[in-house]
DNA sequence: TTGTAAGCGTTATCAA
DNA sequence: TTGATAACGCTTACAA
């Protein structure tokens, strides 16, 4: 900051200030900060050499006016808080600061009318690109974000349709997967407890590739709970109670349930804490499977058997998807699909 | 989206646009998005239902380059995935989206010159307030916001010198009261796990006041371990298996340790677990206490002794104070205590 | 209550 | 390699 450089609103100098003070002319300012490669160095060293003496950092708003491009990302969640969306959410930071993008983020509380209100909000900034979690969304939503041309990636889900690209990892397979597992140890009756939110494709996916292994096995439809509880949702946070919650409310529904699958580890954990506190032996007289494979899975004993997701992996690749499909506009981009590993524990 | 209304890089109709279809001038359709009442009621009618029809969508990069002002604040956590973080981002979150702010969040990885190449970035997006996390930073980035006259909230700790202005709890009073509590149940050895990262004032302020509360109980002083290492850091989930490692640490250190007491209540939970596995019945062998009370801490068998923050309180203060100095640039806007309180569970 | 004029601080474009 | 000029789409300030 300066001398006689001060403006309006904010104090900040111009490139009109550098220019002057630097005896150049405003675009060669414009291209010391923005290509400095197409500007010749004794010129470049000049001019930046001003900019430091007089506190200068280029506006981008007033940059993202006129090139039509902000270098901003909105990602949209359903909540901060949920560790899952966190790791997803690493990635892309990582992915996303080496690009040299910013991005602005949101949470739904798992409302499709604040996902809608979020969205178009968003919108008013111009981002270069938008990511949302899972596949199903507004009408309106789906029909801004088109109309817009905007480059958009879903994530954590594989089945479309999608909006434009997607990148996640098939759910029902997983599901599948892990309950053959259970199945394949012998275990025969096998409880449900669902994730305390409604309507998400992804848990919905859980559940009927659950039932769908369940028929192939020729065993009985599973005892579905939820712990659902208009509390634990807008907490998110607590779904370790859940996962006890919904321990008890299958033992209520049944008592010669041999196993527990959970809609994600946390309510699994819930499920193993509450095991403790009853006395139940894990894996003997009850085994626990959880979805996520979260630190807490290796670590909490007897170790918790798990779908290992690869949210990072989510997150970084939407990231890179985005920011390949704003450089070459008609690029035709692929669905990622990321897979997921069984992790066998102690549990079961 | 409509006929000849098609721009330059993007598909957006202006103001320009809708002003010509609706037959008034540019300024009234600018205050039927602003200011809704200042205008009557038939106008303003005709504007929103011709802004509809061409899918109108203000551009807020253009009125933020006009007005000097972008309704955006800069978040900068030390990483993404902490909880205890996710905590008070949806504090902010939820501040900041009534009042009609956005924010763009980045992480630092606990690196000082990370932090000041982010707050540099950020400034160039000439946000209307930054939070920081903790109150060490750069002199780079302490000079660069104060020269900026940028409202700034710095977050988790109340002893200054601050940058602006300041939300958070006394880490070493809340050290001090926990350690007083194991004093009190009758513990004497008691070994401290720290958290896995450096030079953070809040975590060196909670083992001072540890230290000081020993000594003012005339107990030899701690036994102090870190589960530093690179991978834990740079992960900041892996903190269930840091208190495992920390407590094995300790074991080896002095065989006599009848209480630990953690950095977080990951790192809690981490020596819990680890407890189990070795057969240490918690709390008869050895008490354990935590910091954070995150939801865990309640769930865990037998129940995790900690302290309570108030993360999410922190959160909506500091939107909450950058709003108000925003709105009031010469207001004196005094440190925000949110305070800590001891949660005594089965633990100890 | 509505309109006119003058920027806001950059970048695209074309010319030198 | 550098420069002149015209946008970019909106808001402020003032006038009617």
């Amino acid at each position: 900051m300066s001398d006689g450089s001060m403006r309006r609103g904010m104090g900040w100098s111009t490139m009109a200030d550098v220019a002057r003070e630097a005896g150049v002319s405003l675009m060669t300012v414009s291209r010391v900060y923005k290509r400095p490669d197409s500007v010749a160095q004794r010129t470049r060293e000049k001019v930046l050499e001003t900019g430091r003496r007089l506190g200068f950092s280029p506006n981008s708003i007033a940059g993202n006016l006129a090139s039509g491009r902000t270098s901003m990302i909105g990602i949209v969640v359903p909540s901060l808080r949920n560790s899952n969306n966190a790791t997803s959410i690493q990635g892309m930071a990582d992915y996303l600061r080496q690009a040299s993008y910013h991005f602005m983020i949101a949470n739904t509380g798992y409302s499709m009318e604040d996902e809608a209100a979020v969205v178009k909000a968003f919108m008013q900034r111009r981002p270069d690109g938008m990511v949302l979690t899972g596949t199903r969304h507004g009408h309106e939503t789906i029909d801004l974000l088109k109309a817009a041309h905007m480059p958009v990636v879903e994530t954590w889900e594989t089945r479309g349709p999608f909006i434009d690209m997607a990148t996640g990892f098939d759910n029902y397979e997983a599901a599948r997967r892990i309950t053959r597992h259970l199945v394949d140890r012998g275990y025969r009756t096998i409880g449900y407890i669902d994730y305390p939110a409604i309507g998400l494709d992804r848990y919905l996916e859980r559940l009927r590739g659950l039932k769908d292994e369940l028929g192939s096995a020729g065993l009985e439809p599973t005892s579905v709970v939820s712990p659902l509880d208009a509390g634990d949702l807008y907490q998110d946070a607590s779904s370790f109670r859940g996962g006890a919650l919904g321990l008890r409310k299958l033992q209520e529904a049944s008592r010669d349930i041999d196993a527990v699958l959970c809609a994600s580890d946390i309510l699994a954990v819930g499920v193993l804490f509450e095991c403790q506190r009853q006395g139940v032996r894990v894996p003997d007289q009850l085994a626990v499977a959880g979805f996520g494979d979260f630190e807490i899975a290796a670590e909490v004993p007897p170790g918790l058997t798990t779908i290992r997701t690869h949210g990072y992996q989510i997150g970084w690749n939407a990231a890179e998807m985005l920011v390949t499909r704003i450089n070459q506009p008609r690029a035709e981009i692929p669905l990622r699909d990321v897979g997921y590993d069984l992790v066998v524990r102690g549990s079961s």
